[in-house]
DNA sequence: GTTTGGCTATGACAAATGTCACAAAAAAAC
DNA sequence: GTTTTTTTGTGACATTTGTCATAGCCAAAC
């Protein structure tokens, strides 16, 4: 009997998931949640074989979840079940070594099949992440750059964002040239426009 | 036995439920989509008792699929199932004579209960949606400005802009200038984040 | 029938923004 | 150990942006 815990935002999906796999002879989901910190909890309580997280929940992610469950050595097995196939994530997920990272636009068999390959040792990858990762430019911005951006984006004034960071106000115009000349635009909207098109922001 | 039909964009949730909703003895699924034209069309040549669509979809979404029964005087019921409670989205639903309006973020078994209520011919709208209508306020926007920060918001010049509403540069200025003082801010950044955090862009 | 509000426009001004040249220290790459 | 990149800064300039006063036209409201 392999032993499940579920923790999803989305009642919904959580809901319905935990009562499909439950139908499974050699399944038994024996806890979910639909926010990240009781997820963490009652999985270091629980000690299941396998653990099924999403990312984008409230107070921690599944990110987050995976992380603090390598850090303490977590006997069991990790996977992430997500819609979209963001590079960063997935990054940050490999980093947390999961044995599992699927999207939630393939069928529920296909995820009672992983699970179970799972235990058998195997590492699953969704196949978009392996295309998605080839042909996604990387982010030309330099860390600082890129934080100026984000801190730009906010809406603020170049004062504000001078004052955020702690540099001058030319400093702060300067970076932003930068960016602009790098993403081929001219002005702050247009560049943060493309820097989340591009998700490098 | 009550025939439905089931159009969800998200693979795992569509299988998933459709299996689930397979198992009440009083239900039977007889169709699904992952695309709204699929769905329509589908359907149509099927005529189901409940159709369960989600909003967001490739090609027509719920709504528009909504609006295409409504307007070929659909016998069966039709119900929306979507994540957020977005006031917009639910004004139109009700304009398109919806019998229920459901949120993702209740469990699988509220969902079998509402199906069997809006046969028996109730209503059902989510309780969120009526606390949000009330509280949400209205965009304090007149038409045309709401169209020209639109339209800035996608990061063109005061030039781009004024040329595809076919206004002078002046007016563009002008226009966004009394949207700042609506909004409380001083630019175009800071006003589309304000706009689009209040769902008025 | 007048008033209100929305749409359009111009001109002028101050402030913010974007660009460029230049420079120097620190960190990273080779 | 040298070269390159990154980070930070100044000063100056042209352009863009945001603000304000003012005004005509139109439609809706009262």
């Amino acid at each position: 009997m392999i032993t499940l815990y579920l923790a999803e935002d989305q009642s919904l999906l959580n809901t319905a998931l935990a009562q499909l796999l439950g139908l499974e002879d050699d399944l038994q989901v024996v806890g979910t949640a639909t926010d990240g910190q009781t997820a963490l909890t009652e999985i270091l309580a629980l000690q299941p074989a396998v653990v099924i997280l999403d990312i984008e929940m409230p107070q921690l992610t599944g990110l987050d979840v995976a992380d603090a469950l390598k850090q303490q050595h977590y006997a069991g097995k990790v996977m992430i079940l997500t819609t979209f196939a963001q590079k960063t994530y997935f990054e940050r997920a490999v980093q947390a070594d999961v044995a599992g990272y699927l999207l939630k636009d393939s069928p529920s068999d296909q995820l009672i099949t992983a699970i179970r390959r799972v235990v058998a040792g195997q590492t699953l990858y969704a196949p978009e992440l392996v295309v998605n990762m080839l042909s996604s430019e990387q982010n030309p911005l330099s860390k600082r750059e890129t934080e100026v951006l984000q801190v730009a984006a906010q809406g603020g004034t170049t004062k504000a964002i001078a004052a955020q960071l702690f540099l001058s106000d030319g400093t702060v115009r300067n970076y932003l040239s930068a960016v602009f000349s790098k993403l081929g635009v001219h002005s702050r909207l247009a560049a943060v426009q493309v820097a989340k098109a591009h998700q490098w922001l």
